[in-house]
DNA sequence: CTGCTTTCCGACATCGTTGTCACGGTTTCA
DNA sequence: TGAAACCGTGACAACGATGTCGGAAAGCAG
């Protein structure tokens, strides 16, 4: 008794074109017409289908049409970068899926959380299901595994980092223009002992960093014998230990340039446990949520993540209706925003 | 003459199995036991076809694969949210990828934007791609359009709110306890006109905390009559005007509950701009970067976006394994972050 | 050497869709 | 009035893979 109740309303088979044609009485092809709204069907045929169609509640296959379709189109991109949740990478992911989103293109999103090792099989787990294209911050030294792809015409734009081995598109922050503006920002408001606080040295965009600061102190004449360069903090905790060491030094910087959000931080901890916040300047690479409402405000020379997604997708699009232009990078600006922090003079 | 230089690098086809078996000298289907890891394959051919196969670059098409293949699994998985902007989303998002991709399936991100006009369209685009689940922070009056895929046992799990007019899994924060629980703390430090600032009543979610905290204050035996409520405040420009608003009348509150990020924010700068960051309470629904590095420190009810992500993974892939429970609401419950600004004693 | 398994492999149909083509029926035009 | 053009339609092969099944070769017992 309950089998019979059960089978009226029991999983229903997702329906194939086949059983919407035999429902409406009309060849498969027909149907095809209809679903893909081609021409040369007549009104009537065409209302009979689409009432089969919804009563049924079709849904094509998008990628057994895709196997046939000519142009082998799978409106379906991937995007690689460090963690979905990180809001640097939450807001260029936001970017490029409105530029896709608009053109029926649905993105598949996967965090590399700086595991080079991950790389290859993630993206090897995209071109299996065969996206149309890449959109990738890659952390490997080198991503000459993706020629063979590269050379298949499959589009790939890099973001945030730039590729090494191959040769292709790259939209990327002016890291090394970046931190001599914060440089110069801090030199311009008198101080000469300024501390350097920098990322992991693997990373490129770590170094490029490094050296608009050096390069920056170079030009303004100033000696960088005696300035304090640490590298290597990745996270707020060290970021906290080296901040405080600095200051417990003799001679302690008047000025700190950090950067990357975590140790700027940390940075920022450290100043609050020797209540120095107002008397040691900060300039972070990155912006930060809420940075306006600490006291004092802090400054940023800020990247613009959503620009770079902007133009990182439409790079990737154009390729996609062939644009055949040499490969070469983008350099999206920086700016400085300044809130407080950094504008506080030296103090003996 | 740039013919021939032209083609012997240019663009080689992707390569098919077919291919991969006339270079190895096999049959097709010898390949595929090797792609596969099937039995039955000696390992001298096992060998031959895998160099073949590194040899020609070869991906397996997937879903080719999948429309023979007996369970007809794509392994992909639709994830929709708010926004993948949102940090909160973007927390969750990490949480389900780490869940998915430990089973070698991918995700389909896609963001709402509080647009129930998408909302329909953005499953549709999914279900095309014949995802094998679902996980759907959703925002139309009703989810009854899903019903057909229900029956034909896609599984379906909500989150953030729970879904009205179908019977799934939900993982949703305890909105109504934790307002309460943000509003006994208040009470607790004394105050008795508290204001509550809430965003658009349209919102499931806000209504709840609405109803948490108008039960706290009616468990305390408080008059709600003078009690300022507030509701669709939806940005920080609103909040912001609402609560200087409150803080001119004639009895300003004591203490402020704010039930969203960006209202709190807003309300935070308010009392900024009348210097009474000090002397009026707040406590914040949700968690915000930063909190602790305010002065004062943001007092928050924490929601656990990591744990809704989680669970959400969890009982996806539970129901891809087979469980055929009842559906249910999964609580997660939220905590209270006591950082200064929910601390602050009542001033007349 | 025969007959039986076991091992390894490939021919073929098939998944759900689209591209090609041919067919019957109107309409158009010289 | 006949040919040509067009419209609406469906039969069929094909896309790249996997499931089924049968068969050749090798191993083994009698």
């Amino acid at each position: 008794m309950t089998t019979m109740s059960e089978s009226s309303v029991g999983p229903r088979p997702r329906p194939t074109m086949r059983q919407v044609a035999a429902l409406a009485g009309v060849g498969i092809k027909t149907v095809s017409r209809v679903i893909n709204g081609e021409p040369d069907v007549s009104p009537a045929t065409r209302a009979k289908v689409k009432q089969a169609a919804d009563s049924l509640d079709y849904q094509p296959d998008l990628h057994a049409g895709n196997l046939r379709r000519a142009d082998g189109r799978t409106k379906t991109l991937g995007l690689l970068v460090g963690s979905v949740a990180n809001p640097f990478y939450g807001t260029l992911h936001r970017a490029v899926e409105k530029a896709a989103t608009a053109r029926g293109i649905a993105v598949f999103a996967s965090s590399l959380d700086d595991d080079s090792e991950r790389e290859e099989a993630l993206v090897s787990a995209f071109l299996q299901r065969r996206v149309d294209g890449l959109i990738l911050a890659t952390v490997a030294t080198s991503q000459a595994y993706l020629a063979p792809e590269l050379r298949r015409r499959t589009p790939m734009v890099f973001i945030d980092r730039e590729p090494a081995g191959i040769e292709a598109d790259a939209v990327v922050s002016d890291n090394a223009a970046g931190a001599a503006l914060a440089t110069r920002h801090l030199l311009e408001h008198g101080h000469r002992r300024i501390a350097y606080l920098g990322d992991l040295d693997s990373i490129q965009t770590a170094r490029e960093r490094r050296r608009g600061f050096l390069e920056e102190l170079g030009r303004a004449g100033v000696a960088t014998r005696d300035i304090p360069v640490i590298v290597d903090l990745h996270d707020e905790a060290s970021a906290n230990r080296a901040v405080l060491a600095l200051l417990d030094s003799p001679n302690p910087p008047t000025a700190l340039f950090t950067s990357q959000n975590l140790v700027t931080i940390g940075a920022i901890t450290a100043l609050r446990a020797r209540a120095l916040q107002n008397r040691v300047a900060v300039v972070g690479f990155d912006d930060i949520s809420l940075a306006d409402l600490l006291s004092p405000g802090l400054s940023v020379v800020a990247q613009n993540p959503q620009r770079i997604g902007e133009v990182a997708a439409e790079r990737l699009l154009a390729r996609l209706d062939g644009d055949q232009t040499p490969a070469h990078p983008y350099i999206v600006p920086t700016e400085l925003i300044a809130r407080g922090s950094g504008e506080i003079g030296p103090h003996a």
